[in-house]
DNA sequence: AGGAAGATCCGCT
DNA sequence: GCGGATCTTCCTG
């Protein structure tokens, strides 16, 4: 990767993807190690490509927030149980679908939310398929816009992340903001686990969904690597 | 077979 | 800040 995106053009599609042993660590490891990392969708449309700029961390089956929670294992969840590196994709509201990471082990369903990227490449393939302006900010500040950008739905769902060409994960630009940690967001029905620090987002970063929200509790700023 | 809820987004006030 | 959109999945009876 070039120091910075005003560099020569980078043929996205061609980078090697991040392999297992990225995956196959606890699951807060990964959602903090995957803040800067690159985003890569290469499909009929075209490529599209950002960096991860925000992510949550899921650990079922003790976590109420995660749909995991209880050990529920069900056509949905499955994926979850799978081998860390595939591609967990649902469907909300009606109209959003949403991309996570699996990590750990097979057997432990635990998953990395990717809540909003930083688009790098393929804006002009995004903003069609968001209908909005490519210099818009809403294009991929979002779980659900993001998906609906880098063109992300069913057929995603179990995808490997490790394999190349398609939809992987690459390793992203050297230099990077400071990480801050805050409360999940949009799990109000997870009793006693709502407050747990466990988003990742960088600071200063105009992609990222919204600010921390309690200006109490003071978002802990973590090294970069 | 039916109902409820949802890891969101958008537009309006 | 608030409510509506919209539909799949899962649980209950």
């Amino acid at each position: 990767m070039p120091r910075s995106s005003a560099d020569l053009p980078v043929d996205f599609a061609a980078l090697p993807p991040l392999e297992r042993d990225f995956y196959a660590r606890p699951v807060l490891t990964v959602a903090r190690a995957a803040i800067g990392q690159l985003l890569v969708h290469v499909s009929a449309e075209g490529v599209c490509a950002g960096r991860i700029v925000e992510t949550e961390a899921y650990r079922g089956p003790e976590d109420r927030a995660a749909h995991s929670y209880g050990g529920r294992r069900t056509t949905r969840t499955e994926v979850m149980y799978g081998a860390p590196g595939l591609a967990y994709l649902y469907f909300v509201y009606g109209m959003h679908w949403q991309l996570n990471l699996v990590t750990t082990r097979e057997g432990a369903p635990e998953a990395v939310l990717i809540r909003a990227v930083e688009p790098l490449a393929g804006l002009e393939l995004m903003a069609e398929r968001r209908g909005l302006a490519p210099s818009d900010r809403r294009l991929t500040n979002g779980p659900g816009k993001l998906c609906q950008a880098f063109g992300l739905q069913r057929a995603h769902y179990g995808h490997d992340l490790t394999l190349p060409g398609t939809l992987f994960l690459a390793a992203g630009p050297r230099r990077r903001g400071r990480v801050l940690r805050s409360p999940r967001i949009g799990i109000d029905y997870a009793e006693g686990w709502i407050d747990k620090p466990w988003r990742f987002h960088e600071a200063d970063n105009p992609w990222v969904s919204r600010r921390p929200s309690g200006s109490n509790d003071p978002a802990r700023s973590v090294r970069s690597s």
